[in-house]
DNA sequence: CGTGGACATACTGTATACATAAGGTATTCA
DNA sequence: TGAATACCTTATGTATACAGTATGTCCACG
């Protein structure tokens, strides 16, 4: 609100997505609600053709469900859809793993994913491990999932793996910052940092099955994670996508 | 085209959506070209706005890549990109299967399945088999990996196998008819019945590592059948989803 | 003859106006 | 007093008009 006429460098639709994918993770668009078409012109400042593109978008997205009588609602998930969600991605990137390993990777295309397997190393060598340090994992962290998946050099399961991981709670980093205030925090991160290791060598070894359920194991710590901050529901407020969970409203 | 102002039963969105897709998987767009939104509202009898819709959800769909200037083209596909799209499905319908075989189906929810698996059967026993019960046998089949899908009660899952079957060329019935007129046709359908049946026994005795096994290796079949039609070029004809082929063009 | 620039054409992105349908509320009848 | 119907309001679906930009072609200059 109140950023009207804002630079012209971005498309209307692509603001009035944004804008509308913000006021869902935060919670300000309920789970279940209606999306008001003229509301939204209200909110987001465009008019109503680029919101409707935004909304069509973020439906394929997966965070809006039609109506069937029309227009659009904020979509609700259980946590056993969230968990779904997580083995769903880790089965993909299990299968990306896989064919990286499979068809063989450069040593040169190979370069990029250990040095950020460094620069992950020494962060997660720390102790303690200070916020702004998760931070950088969490960059790093996606960077490197980034990395692997294009290692497996299939645009269609590339695509895929994008759409299964735009769901914030289904991204790689999803959970990370909900560890950050707990005492398991450096042993998960040490953890998963090992899977990552693992993961490279068995690509590098073109251990195919190896790669494939070490990277199914490894969501499996997000899986964690989420089970953790449900827990100890103190930190809560650093999830914002768990806006969208129905069970564990108020 | 000449079907203006048709019954008004379905909106305009979803007419343009479907006079596009046709337009595209009969190769009457073809790869690579452009296209032009006053040029589909001629073929179409739609104005621009749904139009314009229907070009976003066919995006989405897969079929078409955004031009970063502007507009739509439609997409080219590889053959190893069909190839690795039906691994895709293989693996997410392994997932299915293995979570409907970890936790549990009842016997009312596996009766449909085996309904649908007797009809198959009486199909396949037939020698030989006649290209109307090809046609029996696309329906049922894509009955089957419905059914199946659903048995992992997991909506992030359906969904997303729902969007990689999309995709005509990877859809579990896509290379079916192409072994209509191959010898082996009948020897090749008895196979992936049989591969049915194992994984609903699989699902039955909640065995999940070869429910998934077998799902993913069915998967592979459609491979086969792929490269059988390649081989044989004398029926390509019944494949138009191949319009799309990028290598095989002229 | 080739290359660069300018102009024209045509396309997409955006905004708004209009029509139809759905839902809610109020009123009336039983 | 409750239920059903009718009307009104408001939403979405669709169409079209306008503006800005990209692309292609043509001409001129090197």
């Amino acid at each position: 609100m109140a950023e009207r006429d804002a630079d012209r460098s971005v498309s209307q639709t692509v603001r009035a997505q944004l804008s509308l994918r913000d006021q869902i993770l935060s919670g300000a668009l309920r789970p279940g609600e209606r999306i008001s078409e003229l509301q939204a012109v209200e909110t987001t400042g465009v008019s109503r053709t680029p919101v409707r593109m935004a909304l069509v978008r973020l439906e394929e997205e997966g965070l809006l469900e039609a109506i069937p009588s029309g227009g659009f609602m904020v979509k609700a998930f259980s946590e056993r859809d969230i968990i779904d969600s997580i083995e769903l991605r880790g089965t993909l990137e299990g299968l990306a793993a896989r064919f990286a390993a499979e068809r063989g990777v450069s040593a040169r295309d190979l370069e990029p994913l250990k040095e950020c397997l460094n620069e992950i190393d020494d962060l997660v060598r720390q102790s303690p491990i200070s916020v702004e340090a998760f931070s950088a994992y969490v960059a790093l962290n996606a960077r490197f999932h980034a990395l692997l998946t294009e290692l497996s050099r299939s645009p269609p399961l590339i695509r895929q793996i994008d759409r299964a991981s735009a769901l914030p709670f289904a991204s790689p980093s999803g959970f990370v910052m909900a560890q950050s205030a707990l005492p398991e925090a450096q042993q998960i991160l040490l953890i998963a940092q090992d899977h990552h290791r693992i993961a490279v060598d068995a690509i590098e070894n073109r251990e195919g099955a190896r790669a494939e359920a070490i990277m199914r194991e490894h969501a499996r710590l997000a899986v964690r994670n989420l089970r953790l901050a449900l827990r100890n529901r103190t930190h809560l407020d650093l999830l914002p996508a768990l806006a969208l969970v129905r069970t564990s409203e108020v």
